[in-house]
DNA sequence: AAGCATCAGTTTAGTTGTAAACTGAATAAA
DNA sequence: TTTATTCAGTTTACAACTAAACTGATGCTT
């Protein structure tokens, strides 16, 4: 006789029930998040799209666009908006190269890089505070188990 | 002496690190999840956000738009605009009773809630078959203390 | 060399969402 | 009764993001 089958065909409905369960709780929780993340960067008149632009290209001076959109997960549209707005804010600045063009932050966006991202970084995480650090790596390793 | 105590001023940079993973992980799950819900919907027509209120107005029928605006953790504004869509399509109608208005399904919207929701919530579902009902349960509890 | 595919970046149109100001009705208070 | 509060819903302006079509330059192929 088969082994533990009270059901085998999809999911049993008891895991369809959990499954949408976490992704209720999953999406309100990153929602949340979000929100919280751009409450907290207003103090510098910065979005969280735009932070973590600030971020990548800070970390790794002189990126492509398409190796920013990469890093990000987003389209290479959405960085060719998002960096005219930070060209406009003087934070940013490109230079063709050849056929690329490669994003650096300009002195003001590296004295704004320095300030914040720190003090971001450090809130971000703090958003966890209520896991102990075991438990962290328990959710850290289920989300990658999740992305298969 | 203090037990433990490597750091405790605000977290260990370890905990930050940590922290900062959970947080990109996050991201990247939900919103890979986001696009794939968007894909799967698009047999039917429906966006992610149509088919929440489709879901939450079938399953409670008769709710008035604060109540769904709770529900779903969206602001009023966003609910006035998606039933105003939805309105269009012929899948939901407003009656207004008093001073509040009621939002129910119409025959049409009846009839797709029938077909599509029980799909969707499996696919939905389906997209944490790569963890199993021990560790569903694991992820859905770390997600709620997150929460407090 | 001419033509074609590729690839970075841009543009455009559309969706989702927020915040904040506004409308209008019901209720409470003077 | 008149005034003020409250509260549901609407409107407006804006940010973020995608998908898909487009631009232009590089470089391969014949």
């Amino acid at each position: 006789m088969t082994e533990s089958h009270t059901d085998d065909s999809h999911l049993s409905k008891r895991d369809e029930r959990l499954g949408l369960m976490i992704w209720f709780r999953l999406s309100r929780v990153y929602n949340q998040s979000l929100k919280e993340t751009h409450q907290h960067l207003k103090k510098w008149d910065l979005t969280a799209a735009q932070f973590d632009i600030l971020a990548q290209v800070g970390a790794h001076n002189r990126l492509t666009q398409k190796q920013l959109a990469d890093k990000l997960f987003v389209t290479k549209g959405n960085i060719t908006q998002l960096l005219g707005k930070l060209e406009e804010l003087g934070l940013v600045k490109r230079e063709q190269e050849w056929k690329t063009k490669y994003v650096s932050l300009t002195k003001r966006g590296k004295s704004l890089f320095d300030k914040v991202v720190p003090v971001q970084e450090q809130f971000q995480a703090s958003q966890y505070d209520g896991l102990d650090r075991e438990e962290k790596k328990q959710l850290l390793g289920l989300l990658k188990k999740i992305q298969k």
